[in-house]
DNA sequence: CTCTTCCCATCGAGAGGCGATGGAAAAGAA
DNA sequence: TTCTTTTCCATCGCCTCTCGATGGGAAGAG
């Protein structure tokens, strides 16, 4: 009966699009990243993970690329393409919109 | 091919149940006053709005009651229970949890 | 009498998150 | 050597939520 949901919908993809302005990395690692940065609070679950790396992948917004990752196993690095950069933009900008006008409305009753 | 999201996915609730804390108000009140305060932002359709409402009364979160509105029209107008109240805050102290977390992603990179 | 505004509500589509499931391969423990 | 843990990939099916389309009905303005 518990809906604990460890993810705000509709983020996925820019949180996931943050993470890799860093640069190249494995899915894996970008699960691992944002719970680190978020200080355990963001849980991006595998099967929530895969799905928005092929979203993104679709749409332009990353590459992928086979490799061996750091501890010597097979991973799919992603990368970030100009497009890519150019939407992380777009959906940043379009979530503190809608942050800020929740916020009013959270302060203004 | 444009989705225009007026809404963040997963707030409605928090929205509307924050809004009723001022007082009693019907549905198209209430999406009125989102659109008000928001600037124009937030634009809650009937057709999220409604179902909402529904859940909301089902997890005994509001009241309903029919009556007539400030304009003489036929209108249910929503109340918050005690339980909604409590359940407000627990949606706002774990919407700010989540907002938190995704700016320290957007900030820290 | 018609048009606009107000007010209700549902249906079906599409998207997205998630638990469950299923591999496979490396490293270390037993 | 065998077992278990950790790392890494991915999909399927369920469920929830948002939203465009649709369909009323009643008040007031023109």
């Amino acid at each position: 009966m518990e809906k604990n949901s460890e993810l705000l919908p509709g983020t996925l993809d820019l949180l996931i699009l943050k993470v890799l302005v860093r640069g190249t990395m494995h899915g894996y690692g970008i699960a691992q990243r944002l719970k680190a940065i978020s200080g355990e609070v963001l849980q991006v679950g595998e099967s929530s993970l895969y799905p928005a790396l092929q979203r993104l992948l679709l749409n332009g917004w990353v590459e992928a690329e086979w490799g061996a990752s750091e501890n010597n196993r097979r991973a799919r690095f992603y990368k970030l393409t100009p497009l890519g950069r150019k939407q992380l933009g777009v959906e940043r900008q379009e979530f503190q919109r809608m942050i800020t006008a929740i916020q009013k409305v959270l302060e203004t009753a």
